[in-house]
DNA sequence: ACGTTGATGATACGGCTGTACCATGACGGT
DNA sequence: ACCGTCATGGTACAGCCGTATCATCAACGT
């Protein structure tokens, strides 16, 4: 045989390439095309390690997805190595925002992708809106525990406060993306709500 | 010659049903064979009408920005005769939450258009982002009057909280639409925060 | 009365898209 | 050494989409 090359590799190759000519052009313009082009490989080939054009826009979501989730937990960890409760959330939510040209490709695509999901039951089927769940989990595991240790202001609903922060910096990061707003200002309004629910600066090491 | 018709009406009857089938099917999917058909005339109709489907596309996004704008502004009336800001908000903030199918349809087909307008040059000129900053400074205005009549906790910032407010139920509709959450919960989630930026409940009247 | 013009219909055309088919090197096992 | 199989290329096909063309009917101005 040829080369007996890495399947999964290939596939992630790509599908990275699926996801850079969908940030480039959009996501409804992507043909198979494109993305072989994009990846330096023939069409057939394409074709070859993902059968249909619906598993390569599947299997682009996921890779999309667990992306995305590196990205965020890089981001955390680099807020230091035992980050208050506060330090941990703002990591989060400021990783989500589309600040630098990847993360504005991944808020792009990812959007894309949930428009598409409403009308398309093959997409909608996809576990991609479990992503969303994990991150309010572990949004309002946080607060209680700051709530905990008496770093809130009172008076505060961990879940309440998790799903808003969450929606919020949704609503940010599409502004941003539109270009009504800048990843600075969204940044401020973020912080601004975290001190709104943190005692002090929230700091406890 | 034949029964001299009204141009603009049968423009937006045939923007209508680009609506009502990109509603359906998703705004990728729609083309000009399916908007005619739902409009209940031939191809060449909506041809001669718009012709092209760019323009059709641009006429359809500034409908549909018509239609929300009197829909949210008869919330607000029906909020009653002299509501307190915070009653006006809350109607406006209610009123852009997906809750029945119409305004469903509003909200995928609107988040289409801006998931296009980031890569389609023509859509991005459209001033259809002109509706959000004239939204903002409204917000900002009623809570900047409801500060000025001590209707507000202290330490409250209009412009910010404008944003914010904003930014949390552009969030909070997206995950209505993807059905991540409840308009219930939602509107709860709403009224939660305009709780903790006004004084008992805010009303003055 | 009639020609001009607005409104509508039917259909053809070129291009693009996803998919399928056929061909052909290149290696590994035996 | 050879055969099967993995990997890859090239290309054809059917369908759809936006657009253009040709044709027709109906009414208004003069």
């Amino acid at each position: 045989m040829p080369k007996r090359v890495d399947h999964e590799e290939r596939r992630t190759e790509i599908a990275e390439a699926l996801v850079r000519v969908a940030g480039r052009r959009g996501l409804h313009a992507v043909g198979m095309r494109d993305v072989a082009a994009e990846a330096g490989v023939s069409l057939r080939l394409v074709q070859y390690y993902f059968q249909t054009k619906e598993k390569l826009l599947l299997y682009g979501l996921q890779h999309l997805a667990a992306g995305f989730g590196e990205r965020v937990a890089a981001r955390v960890r680099s807020a230091g190595e035992n980050p208050g409760p506060r330090a941990m959330i703002e990591a989060m939510l400021l990783a989500s925002l589309p600040t630098d040209e990847e993360s504005r490709t991944f808020h792009l695509v990812y959007t894309s992708y949930a428009v598409l999901a409403v009308t398309d039951d093959a997409l909608a089927a996809q576990p991609f809106m479990k992503n969303p769940e994990a991150a309010e989990d572990a949004v309002t595991a946080l607060l209680q525990q700051a709530h905990e240790a008496d770093l809130t202001r009172p008076g505060i609903d961990s879940r309440v406060e998790a799903i808003s922060l969450l929606a919020m910096s949704a609503g940010l990061g599409t502004s941003i993306l539109v270009g009504q707003r800048s990843p600075e200002s969204a940044a401020a309004v973020l912080n601004h709500h975290l001190d709104r629910i943190f005692q002090d600066g929230g700091r406890d090491d």
